[in-house]
DNA sequence: TACACAATACCAGAAAGTAGGTATATTTCC
DNA sequence: GGAAATATACCTACTTTCTGGTATTGTGTA
């Protein structure tokens, strides 16, 4: 069985997110595991699930796209940021390499071009096309090495997700109800919610 | 307090459908309350919710707009239904005024002739612009006067939506708890749950 | 080899939600 | 005006969830 790569897309443009998203889905072996509308969104998700790539705009409301790709890249070196921006700018071209991330393309670029990079980019190679300075929020990935969501506890999230029960899930996965109940108390815990109906609000909001 | 104009879109093309809910959202006095994707998931929706208006693709898959239109203009004629069309065809046009639509927009339209023709037709003038024949599928709005969510239901839901239990949305509402447990018992009735978390999950896929 | 973590399973008490009622006042519609 | 629908509130019994534990097994890693 092939690894996936999972991708997050931050985004603020929601419909430019959905073409990315979209894009990214048609190639065999990605798969977006999230899409967060503001660099705030971006950290605390990232508080919980660690991606294998991400797609970000460098210009995001709240949080300036280069200071969380340098929190992020601080915590968990071994995430690939691609950085999609609006114009040129020799800049902050040079800005995202020297902070580590790992690609630099246009929105205007076409599917394929894009496609290309992120190909790249998975295979290790480095790809750079073509920024601003902008806001200033502190916001930092805190112990990113705690609170990680397990495989497992992301199959059962996928199950809340559709609204089942314990019991259902517990049916599904062939786990005893307690196991279930084991999990959903850490998935709580881990996502800081007291509630299903709380937490299916929060997966929903991260497009999970 | 002015009365908000609730519009449903139904477009298989997600980027589109949220292309037309960013442009209805920012019209003072409209609010989009469910984007569905197909024929059956809007003809399940109305049987819990009428909209004043629906903007909708002609060429759905599962079921045919034109067919669908009928339907839900049998039971609620009040609905003022656009179609959006990716083509010109006379003969849908007619066909969509005899059936009693308000309007007819091709889908490369600017947004601000979008806008004119849903400020029109909310106004009681149609607008036609501008098919093809499709598949047939059975499907019709069955007892619409039944199961009709009420407007506190609404408010209730919305609140349910964001994962607030019985007790925040009582007080947030000001009502008792008695109060809000017996709306959602019959919310739950009404569209067949059997939890809040079934609930939740539901109303996500119809992007309430 | 330890240590950390993941996955599994169980228990008990407290809190919340669910489903079946009933009931009353107000509003809406014919 | 009268019927139907809506919004409100209360009750009881039952189920489920939530939270606090404990515990065993396996895996991967420092």
């Amino acid at each position: 069985m092939e690894e996936l790569t999972h991708v997050i897309i931050a985004d603020d443009h929601a419909l430019f997110a959905d073409g990315l998203e979209e894009i990214v889905q048609t190639m065999k072996g990605f798969v977006v595991i999230g899409k967060v509308i503001d660099g705030k969104q971006l950290m605390q998700m990232l508080n919980h699930v660690i991606p294998d790539m991400i797609l970000m705009d460098i210009n995001m409301p709240y949080l300036n796209g280069v200071e969380a790709a340098q929190n992020i890249l601080k915590a968990c070196p071994q995430v690939k940021i691609i950085f999609v921006s609006m114009y040129v700018n020799a800049q902050l071209i040079v800005q995202a390499k020297e902070i580590g991330a790992k690609g630099y393309v246009l929105k205007d670029v076409t599917a394929s071009v894009l496609k290309d990079v992120i190909q790249k980019v998975k295979q290790g190679t480095s790809a750079f096309q073509a920024g601003e300075g902008l806001q200033h929020t502190k916001m930092e990935v805190q112990g990113n090495q705690f609170n990680q969501l397990s495989p497992r506890e992301l199959d059962i999230i996928a199950l809340i997700k559709s609204g089942m029960a314990t019991k259902q899930i517990a049916a599904e996965l062939e786990l005893s109800i307690f196991t279930v109940e084991t999990h959903r108390k850490n998935i709580h815990r881990k996502l800081k919610v007291q509630s299903a109906a709380e937490l299916i609000a929060l997966i929903h909001t991260w497009n999970f």
